[in-house]
DNA sequence: ACGACTATTGACAGCGCTGTCAATTATTCG
DNA sequence: CGAATAATTGACAGCGCTGTCAATAGTCGT
């Protein structure tokens, strides 16, 4: 067994001292860098694999005085009952995205808003891994505390669907209350008269303009706001059965119930089906994410899809971009929301 | 703006140097070494919180030649529907949870199985980040393609939940066999005597041992087991939908159906709901996993709860004593399940 | 109080890489 | 063709920390 071989890695000298070269050299190929004689390069190159040359992250990070870690804050799904995982993987898989291309790492950190000693431990944690750059998703991107104390430790930061714009923040975010109010008179020219909103988290300002959106389509389209047609959730499945009941036991029950995200219209369908109610045929339902389940659920979820997962990658590259060229990046990005209509939503009841 | 002061990070040399002594007795207090006078101790801990000082992993990580890194790999969400997303979160909490104590990092690599290049990316991910210890997620800690291709970069590698135990590998699974078979017979218990059963994905050995022990629990309790109850799915929701209408349109239909996932059990409750069927009046219906979902959906779901934080935890300190104490440690750990009685079983009709 | 310990501390050489800047070629142009 | 310019390469000094091993300071027993 000849392991020892394969173990004992290559370094960088022993590329150079293979390829007859100075181990500035070697560094110019594996980095990219311009002005290599494309002769030396291919020397190099075959050196490199030769000896399977695997730079060693470390020394390059403490030689260059950076990390190449990206850095992905989110509120930690534990101390919920793991609401949304779905959300989270997939602004994992955005960030790993646009990683993979530059070979930057992730450094993912759930985190608690209610721990007191939330402060200190972003501190430490952006002190002591030096992140490029943090990505802070929604809700947390709209917690002032948050956002000041990573602002101070001089990391740039991305804000993921804050809920409003700041000129001197980078921000990526999803154009909810215009979708929203897309959807609205989508189901007005159903036929829809009676059309009913469930509403989102608190905490979530983002989400409080899906209700801005529906209020916006209504208006657009001639209907009438009625504060009996909307219900208060809190993007739980569970809220989204209690208020689909409390929507249609009223006696002039709407003929469409929008919710402020998927978990609750899916919520809204049980009790459809529990109280006999056929969709679309006697009720309209639509929800907002585009989770995996609205497309599994029967009828299939008519929802918008929100483009996480492009969003996480432009936030990273956004913290990319501002850290390798020094040039002026446009600080503020919609990544618009589609429509998916799908079966859960049809022409108005007779 | 005086900033810079507390931009400027400061070293252990500024330690060192604030506190009089060498940086070496530092790095003793940092690592908690012995042989540090207890007074020395306290002077240096002072220079430490004084000058906020946090010592540079890299630097730490290039000097001491190891990472502190575990690298944890799972089957790409995004490959398929998303369908696991909560499965992976509560890894990556489990995981996070063990390393939090001893400092270590995290590195998340999803990847697809079915990608032709997957070992050669694989290998180059070890290579390069060199983690201490990879942790395997089902079902990609039994395909042996993959283990072998991590043995043979010789980190130490703990499979979760493999379906198959081997001794010379370290593993953490849970009791699945035993666990079904428990519910089986507490199925029986309340009278049902057609217990069918929704097998899932195939690739997944794990669940395999699911099926294997929903047969014991029939033997167990008398009964006999009959290919019409069984029916196939993959562990999606949607499989399970389908899977129940199979079932139910029988003419003989069973009383009770056991799903070896939630996603699936969901599926079944919803189909009961469109047939009018009343759970647990009508029929029960039981699952495997205690997804968030099983206790939103209504009639709350009665689950078996496997113990995946526990097991990701688990899996990560075996890694973590493997690098730090040399001794011998136990190689195999089985976490229990635990039967999660809800509002979905009952008393068989009639 | 003195030698033989043991406990505590420090000097120094890297770890493998990048940044700086100087040295060495190639290339261009009058 | 020679000087000027541009392109390519390399020498070397760290980055901030840990490991090794030698130096120093305490402690104990007699």
């Amino acid at each position: 067994m000849k392991v020892s071989q394969s173990k004992s890695k290559a370094t960088i000298n022993d590329v150079a001292e293979l390829a007859g070269v100075s181990i500035k050299t070697v560094s110019r190929v594996v980095n990219n860098e311009p002005n290599v004689r494309e002769s030396t390069r291919e020397k190099i190159e075959s050196a490199i694999a030769r000896l399977n040359y695997r730079p060693n992250l470390s020394a390059r990070n403490l030689a260059s005085q950076r990390s190449h870690l990206i850095g992905l804050l989110y509120d930690d799904p534990a101390t919920y009952e793991l609401p949304s995982a779905g959300y989270i993987i997939e602004l994992q898989e955005g960030v790993l995205n646009a990683c993979k291309l530059v070979k930057y790492d992730l450094l993912i950190h759930p985190c608690n808003y209610r721990d007191e000693n939330l402060d200190e431990e972003l501190t430490s944690m952006i002190e002591q891994r030096r992140p490029l750059g943090i990505i802070l998703a929604a809700p947390l991107s709209n917690m002032p505390g948050i956002v000041k104390t990573i602002e101070d430790t001089g990391t740039p930061l991305v804000r993921l669907s804050p809920g409003e714009r700041c000129a001197d923040k980078l921000t990526v975010a999803t154009n909810d209350q215009e979708i929203c109010a897309e959807m609205t008179r989508y189901l007005a020219s159903l036929g829809h008269r009676r059309i009913a909103f469930i509403t989102g988290h608190q905490g979530h300002k983002a989400v409080g303009k899906r209700f801005e959106g529906y209020r916006d389509g209504l208006i657009n389209t001639g209907l009438n706001f009625s504060e009996q047609l909307v219900v208060e959730g809190d993007n739980s499945f569970g809220s989204g059965r209690h208020a689909a009941r409390q929507l249609l036991k009223n006696s002039n029950p709407p003929t469409a119930i929008f919710a402020a995200n998927d978990d609750m219209a899916v919520g809204v369908l049980l009790v459809a089906a529990q109280l006999g109610l056929k969709v679309p045929e006697d009720l309209s339902v639509a929800g907002f994410d585009d989770i995996a389940l609205a497309r599994q659920v029967s009828p299939a979820l008519t929802t918008i899809r929100q483009p996480l997962v492009r969003m996480a990658e432009h936030a990273t590259q956004m913290l990319i971009r501002e850290n390798t060229s020094g040039d002026e990046i446009q600080n503020y990005e919609i990544i618009p929301g589609k429509l998916q209509i799908r079966e859960s939503t049809g022409p108005v009841p007779g």
